[in-house]
DNA sequence: TCTGATAACTTGACGCTGTCAGGTCGAATG
DNA sequence: CATTCGACCTGACAGCGTCAAGTTATCAGA
């Protein structure tokens, strides 16, 4: 006589992050799943087509967590640029707590999905609707500070690419192949820096 | 009557580097490698311990392919900020004409290799000989520069990782994520300028 | 209250996988 | 000629993703 069973497709989804989070994603099996979900090995298939659409969708609530992060940090001060760093510093921060999920949101595994108009639009692509809202934040961030004076009147999208490609490199190889004396820190302090003030204002 | 083989674990490598960079490291099996071989599926237990280490080797293959790709690069000019420029474009090439091993390379993989001592000294850590060497060419390239007079006296090493996680960053968006009308190689080049107009000597 | 349908699972089975113990066999060594 | 040894093969095992075919609880309609 098997209990009911509420909302079992959020549980597998959880579940699955979970066991991501802590052993990474070749870890994962739909039996391992099953077992810690309390259901047989093939009941995610009745969520999920198969178990790259489950990784799929764990990868898109990672990218919901990151956005969160982001928005979070960009809140805290009220200068447009300290928001922008604080926004790309939780990137680098969410890379380091959570390993396994950013190498799945970029791993490529997420391939199925395809990129949205919307995004495409607005000059990024993304693989998800979670996706392109993580960086809106960037985004909007850029424009602030242009509207305030203290970035150049560039094409925003072309800064926020190369922003976000800088803080993506420092944030993929900040664990195990960037080396500096003075700290990770510095080092994607010195190139913000040395970008800002190309993009930025000079002092006259 | 079996023929006699020569070379057996070059032709694994080779074999299961063609494998990886068409089909990817997760479509690599030890059996479909055997059969390609004309092995069984248990001779590449004498030459790897696993099959992690044999990937790892993979994988330490490719820096060495990137590392050559650099070098080339690096080669065609003569004015050293241009030989900096062609390698962190080389780079970036190397990425997208070899997704599934640039992906492996920086996957994490790779993670059984520790960093070695001189690789640290130099103020890099990487996960091999061959990785160590992939970059040689660029610091030797910030290097030259600062001699040449044309990049400001700052720490190269700092100037190093900087260019690499910027150069990085870019590799990794590029074919997915980035989306700038004029294409990736006008977001590169907008960072490369901005980052060395910064370090670089300005305009009297 | 009975009938039938449907959603939400489970079970059995298939072929695939990495790994290992134990075998085979030719060549080298004494 | 006997022994050893490197190089490889075979059989076997447990675990995997996936699918067809069940099973059971719930509920609508007559």
């Amino acid at each position: 006589m098997p209990r009911p069973r509420s909302n079992l497709e959020e549980l597998l989804l959880t579940t699955a992050a979970e066991l991501i989070a802590t052993e990474g994603v070749d870890s994962l099996s739909l039996r391992e799943l099953g077992r810690r979900a309390g259901v047989s090995r093939a009941a995610p298939y009745h969520y999920f087509t198969d178990k790259a659409e489950l990784i799929a969708r764990v990868g898109a609530l990672g990218f919901r967590r990151l956005g969160e992060r982001i928005g979070a940090a960009a809140e805290v001060s009220v200068d447009p640029l300290i928001r922008l760093r604080d926004g790309l510093l939780a990137y680098i921060e969410f890379a380091r707590a959570e390993p396994h999920f950013f190498q799945l949101m970029f791993s490529g595994a997420l391939a199925r999905e395809r990129p949205d108009d919307r995004g495409e639009a607005a000059g990024l692509a993304f693989s998800s609707a979670e996706a392109r809202g993580a960086f809106a934040t960037l985004i909007d961030g850029v424009r602030d500070a242009q509207a305030a004076g203290v970035l150049r009147d560039d094409d925003p999208l072309l800064i926020v690419n190369v922003l976000w490609a800088y803080t993506h490199g420092i944030a993929v190889l900040a664990d195990r192949h960037l080396k500096y004396e003075r700290g990770t820190g510095a080092v994607f302090e010195a190139g913000f820096n040395a970008l800002v003030e190309h993009y930025g204002i000079l002092p006259p």
